[in-house]
DNA sequence: TAATAAAGTTAGGCATACCTAACTTATTAA
DNA sequence: TTAATAAGTTAGGTATGCCTAACTTTATTA
């Protein structure tokens, strides 16, 4: 299994299985999350078709195969691994552990998984809140929601986030809003649907596109 | 950079640097130890040279410029702090280690050499006994000598082995040496050159080839 | 429903890093 | 000192994974 492959199964992983209202995936989207071009995008499908890791019909949606499946859980489970051990051991900050778990994700030793797995007592989530698939590729199901959804007075813990990226993290980070931050969403404006939080006795004004990143659930 | 560049890096290393008696390398070496045709290596130094890795002249004798040199040891530094980590943290034997190491060294992160080295407390060895280039590439000499060349009846630590390879770890591991374990060499058969050693109260004989392979400083 | 736009495919190319086969230079041995 | 052997090089080829440009199919909308 090559590493592009890899990030090709992960990336159909990702598409089907992880956006809501979608059970397969197109070549453009593909190409646009992998940054090349469709007609690269073309070229690998034929490749994993011929082994067996997705199915698709010419000008059709892009499924995997179970045994695709498998091995994109897999690799989903290392990177989730290793950014709880560069989170929790080496001190990263959870806007840096992504990319360099981009890589690390892609070491080939499953005694390695194993063993970092027990080293770092069997987490269950990855630093993001994102659940981290187990041995046998099972994934927790969790009834997290969205910030956004959440109804004015209720109280929540904050459980995870959808957006990864370093700027939003660094900024919501900024608002000291952590993973099992425990919020009370006060107020809801009319007219531009900021949101007015408090926590640990501070108040804060969250615009609705934070909202939309930020899973919670309520307590 | 390329993976099989820091891999033509490393190996060239090794056999500049880390074979007495010689301070080049050869095509025919790095074919060897790459396992690639010497073809394939023309290629790659060809590449290198134009980078200012190396330098070479037709038909000649390899050498690393400083620049190569540089990298290769940031790149053995890797490795050898991942051995240590995989050995110390995740409790993988000393013949497990090297060939996840050999996928870990490719990593691209400063940060992650710096948090491991961290991590780790600053190992100046790794689980065979060799030394750690700190970040500034900088390696500790030791006095180390082959148990090979120790007179009888001398009393020595094993502090290193010269061939890392599972076959041979395993080897002595079932004969109970380790780093650090302390040996007096008892005695030398004259004519196959046995080696007679105790530690621990035990005795054991260990061949001409082990004892050559066995990195002690006398005591 | 026909025209247009968007999405997907195919053909042909490129860089990397390998390969074999043929050839050249260097080394060794007769 | 030449002949044989070993070492190194060159030319041409392959698979991978990208690319652009041209083309086909599907979806949209006038």
């Amino acid at each position: 299994m090559s590493l592009a492959e890899e990030n090709y199964l992960k990336a159909l992983y990702h598409l089907i299985f992880e956006k809501e209202g979608q059970n397969e995936a197109r070549t453009s989207e593909l190409a646009n999350l992998l940054k090349v071009r469709p007609a690269s995008v073309n070229d690998m499908l034929k490749k994993m078709k011929e082994k067996s890791l997705i199915s698709n019909e010419k000008y059709g949606k892009i499924r995997l195969t179970n045994n695709g499946k498998k091995i994109a859980i897999n690799i989903i489970r290392k990177h989730r691994l290793w950014e709880t051990f560069l989170y929790e051991k080496l001190d990263f900050t959870w806007g840096e552990v992504h990319d360099v778990a981009e890589q690390l994700e892609h070491i080939k030793s499953s005694k390695l998984v194993m063993k970092l797995d027990k080293f770092l007592s069997y987490p269950r989530f990855d630093p993001h809140g994102d659940p981290i698939p187990n041995e046998n590729g099972e994934i927790v199901k969790t009834n997290r929601v969205l910030l956004s959804s959440i109804k004015k007075g209720s109280f929540c813990r904050v459980v995870g986030v959808k957006d990864i990226s370093s700027d939003f993290l660094t900024y919501i980070d900024d608002l000291n809003i952590r993973i099992n931050s425990e919020i009370i969403l006060e107020d809801i404006q009319e007219f531009d649907s900021t949101r007015l939080i408090s926590f640990n006795d501070k108040k804060n004004r969250i615009s609705k596109e934070v909202s939309e990143s930020i899973y919670v659930i309520e307590l």
